[in-house]
DNA sequence: CTCGTCCCCTGGGAGC
DNA sequence: TGCTCCCAGGGGACGA
């Protein structure tokens, strides 16, 4: 599911919520998600505050009022969930709701459930001031939305890359957050075959970044994209899936050309796209 | 190093 | 209706 524009749409509607909420108690309703929860990771979040929730690439970063803060990942399926009002909160919290994984509690009354069918997800803590070096964040690439993804930036990372553009664009290292949705439909904007090496896509850096970013704005506009699982905070689905130019579009017509839309597997994830429009 | 393949896990849809 | 197969937004561990 989630790729930036997702992981975004939850943190605004997380920060927005949860910011000065207490937490009450945190209940692991297994060891593990796709990693064993850190020993002590209830008791270290008992009482703090939450300060804010930030994001860096996929992850969710919740700051404490300690020094430690959250670091969350939605996997392919995972949800956060508020429960908004104290009875509908209390049942939530005293449930067993199926991939109901993860319970906060508030001192406000609310609670937050972490649901996550096929746990890919993950969920740890860390020191805020050793964030950056962080064995999850480390080697992370630029965000695409910030000054650093620059054409001079991805020109010089695809011209060092052999495999195709469309692989790269989706490794974390070179660029954070953009995922298989979003690197078919960037492609697509910027008129480049997701086939054509990357060290020969170089030459169309600024477009492929402009596209990037515009694709992620427009799909955050749009509250991310629903496809299965993906649901905002409040459980409402984002729209972006109805604006797709490409992705599952496969057979139908390219929305510029009126050509038909062609599908491939590319280190075993699908790509769409039009081969009139991208060369 | 980089690249491709496979795997983790559950559920939903297609096809028979 | 029910079974089997395939596929899914991510990412990390392998081996070549």
């Amino acid at each position: 599911m989630p790729e930036l524009p997702e992981v975004e749409t939850v943190r605004r509607g997380l920060d927005a919520a949860l910011e000065n909420a207490v937490i009450e108690s945190v209940m692991l309703r297994r060891k593990d998600l796709r990693a064993p929860f850190p020993d002590g990771f209830a008791r270290a979040l008992a009482g703090r505050k939450i300060l804010r929730v930030k994001r860096r690439a996929k992850y969710l970063v919740f700051n404490l009022d300690s020094d430690d803060a959250i670091i969350a990942h939605l996997g392919m399926s995972g949800r956060f969930l508020i429960a908004r009002h104290p009875v509908g909160c209390e049942a939530a919290a005293r449930s067993e709701g199926k991939h109901d994984h993860v319970v906060f509690t508030f001192k406000d009354g609310r609670a937050l459930i972490f649901n996550d069918p096929r746990r890919f997800g993950l969920m740890t803590v860390a020191k805020k001031s050793a964030l950056a070096a962080h064995k999850l964040f480390a080697g992370t690439g630029p965000e695409p939305l910030r000054k650093g993804f620059s054409p001079e930036y991805l020109k010089a990372a695809l011209a060092k890359r052999k495999g195709p553009v469309k692989t790269a664009l989706m490794d974390q290292a070179l660029v954070a957050g953009v995922g298989n949705i979003y690197a078919s439909e960037a492609l697509f904007l910027a008129g480049v075959d997701p086939r054509k090496p990357s060290h020969k896509a170089a030459d169309h850096a600024a477009k492929i970044a402009g596209a990037v970013r515009q694709v992620l704005k427009e799909a955050i506009a749009s509250g991310g994209s629903s496809l299965r699982d993906f649901r905002h905070v409040s459980g409402e689905e984002g729209f972006f899936q109805h604006r797709f130019r490409v992705y599952g579009r496969e057979g139908k017509s390219c929305p510029v050309c009126h050509q038909r839309i062609f599908l491939i597997r590319q280190g075993g994830r699908s790509t769409f796209f039009c081969k009139t429009c991208q060369k």
